[in-house]
DNA sequence: CTGTTAGCGCGTTCAC
DNA sequence: GTGAACGCGCTAACAG
């Protein structure tokens, strides 16, 4: 193993010189040194060891990718997680960090990452509850914190309006001439983003005068504890609803497929709108209307605001709402109003 | 920030003893200041510095997990690679290791990974040619490759019995009244994978004295690409194929809506069989029939090898070859043989 | 512009 | 069963 030391020994320059042309410190070197030694640096295949500069500078390049969920859970399943970490993965390392993924339901467990390696930031994505407030370590590590609804201000957020956004499929679904729909959401007693979304859907319907009765809520995407209720609830055709807003778009694919079990045609029988634009919703068929969110964007944004934030420890928190937008396809039936 | 040197003063033993607490040599240690030096260590919130421990151990917990693709690529929208890569973060995790995503086109940024973290052992995915040979480090750093054709056996490998799968896929068809069939890979020219399904595909079509035509085969599953080509290739009744095999159920979810745009309908017209057994594949509809391979046993396998071999330097390298089976479904229809 | 020196926090000999 | 002392590879003062 090649040290820095040896190459300071095979350049005839001290190990401080040559730490400077590693770190790009080079007003304090010469232009010769520098070439002379970036020279050496190549021969002898000289690769810095991370844990030695973490040490000696007590913070390392590694950032935190802290996933609420439990260790047993693959959480890559879910394909807006994975479509928003790969992003994250992909311009943290652009910019020279090193992304570390930790799955967790224990805030103990954060600490643990975030002092045991120096991070120099986090970022956080899931629902963490009031218990991020007992990590003391994030009055000191820069951390952003995507589609969480803090009660705390203090604290930098990359969320979408999702309000708006239910207010949009709501609207969307109003304008089709649905007026009794259902509301399919992921995880509604955790996630503050399906509440968010309801709430706004629950605007949208208050403003034509109309509400959603609580049998039309399911709180959950998952088809197996659901199927009962719902084809109950499909059963009388003066009463089911005519259309599903689902809060997530692979929520909305298992709705249209569990449709098609059931003899109903989507959007014959029955319309879904999902939430997201996930590459599969246009996989599916029939190819899934949603509301669209720019994950791409919103992995940029998030990096972006925490780069800056670790190089400079002084940055005052910020919040960034990004917006949303209803991408039409084929989900979606023009139903006559019965009124 | 406490301090292993803290914690001993506090305990009032040497830090050689808190150490060796740390670490689980507890034979080294009487019971009662085992139990103090805990107890210290929970009071005073003691968090052992990773990085320190990599410098004094020379070696690390973190294990890389090297994907082939570009940097300015995001390999998690790639439903198999999510999955996939998912798993091995949750079995890593789960047996104390931190996983390091990195993505790389380039060998040489391989070695510096490996060298500047000390890391523990090496998970390789994506189709590495031979390029890998010149990373020195594998030498000594555990590693294990998941679905390479590497002609070097000296090296462990965990991969998929692809010619079998390519082989049952084509029986499948074949059974299935189909005697014209396409054949889709996902990069054909890159992917030893696409390959080996390939000839067996082929065999099972030599088997009964058949073979597949060039104009067949398409070597990517990119639609804008092959759009033109598929259309010309199916405006012919007479000639086009009854069926395609893909070689991933994303690609074969593709094909099933490039279908249903051209007015063909699948299974009645035109029969497509997947290969991975994804989740999407039972969401698209009709539901993709496939020849299934298991993800999470895969990536179990593979972090299990690893293990052992990062704890046993001296294990010989292992080739673990994993079965696959068919998944009906309803993408491929029985069709009367024209014979 | 360059070199010397003193740690960073921990593991590990080797004496006791 | 325990402790003192050294070194891992690097950075950061400070002195020159």
């Amino acid at each position: 193993m090649v040290t820095l030391k040896e190459i300071a020994k095979a350049a005839g320059v001290s190990t401080t010189t040559v730490s400077n042309v590693i770190n790009g410190k080079k007003s304090r070197v010469s232009e010769e040194t520098v070439e002379q030694v970036e020279e050496i640096i190549r021969q002898l295949g000289y690769i810095p060891n991370e844990a030695a500069r973490s040490l000696a500078q007590r913070k390392s390049r590694v950032v935190a990718l802290i996933q609420q969920g439990r260790i047993d859970e693959n959480i890559l399943t879910n394909p807006y997680n994975a479509v928003y970490i790969g992003a994250l993965t992909m311009y943290l390392s652009q910019r020279g960090y090193y992304p570390m993924i930790r799955v967790t339901d224990d805030y103990r467990t954060i600490e643990q990452d975030i002092k045991g390696w120096n991070v120099a930031g986090c970022l956080f994505s899931g629902s963490f509850g009031i218990n991020v407030r007992h990590i003391r370590s994030l009055e000191t590590v820069p951390a952003v914190f995507a589609d969480c609804y803090l009660e705390n201000p203090n604290v930098n957020v990359v969320a979408l309006d999702d309000e708006a956004g239910g207010r949009l499929g709501g609207e969307y679904l109003l304008d089709m001439g649905h007026r009794r729909i259902g509301f399919v959401a992921s995880a509604l007693e955790y996630s503050e983003v399906d509440q968010h979304r309801l709430s706004g859907f629950r605007e949208s319907l208050a403003a034509r005068g109309l509400s959603i009765p609580d049998e039309y809520v399911f709180p959950d995407g998952n088809p197996d504890r659901n199927l009962e209720r719902l084809s109950r609830l499909m059963a009388d055709p003066a009463t089911r609803p005519t259309a599903f807003f689902c809060c997530a778009d692979i929520t909305g694919a298992v709705m249209i497929s569990l449709f098609r079990e059931m003899g109903f045609c989507v959007p014959r029988d029955v319309s879904v709108l999902g939430f997201d634009n996930l590459p599969l919703s246009s996989l599916c068929s029939p190819k899934l209307s949603t509301i669209s969110q720019n994950i791409h964007r919103k992995a940029e944004t998030v990096v972006d605001m925490l780069v800056r934030h670790i190089e400079d420890k002084h940055l005052p928190p910020e919040h960034v709402l990004l917006g949303v937008e209803l991408v039409e396809r084929e989900s979606v039936a023009r139903i006559q109003n019965e009124l």
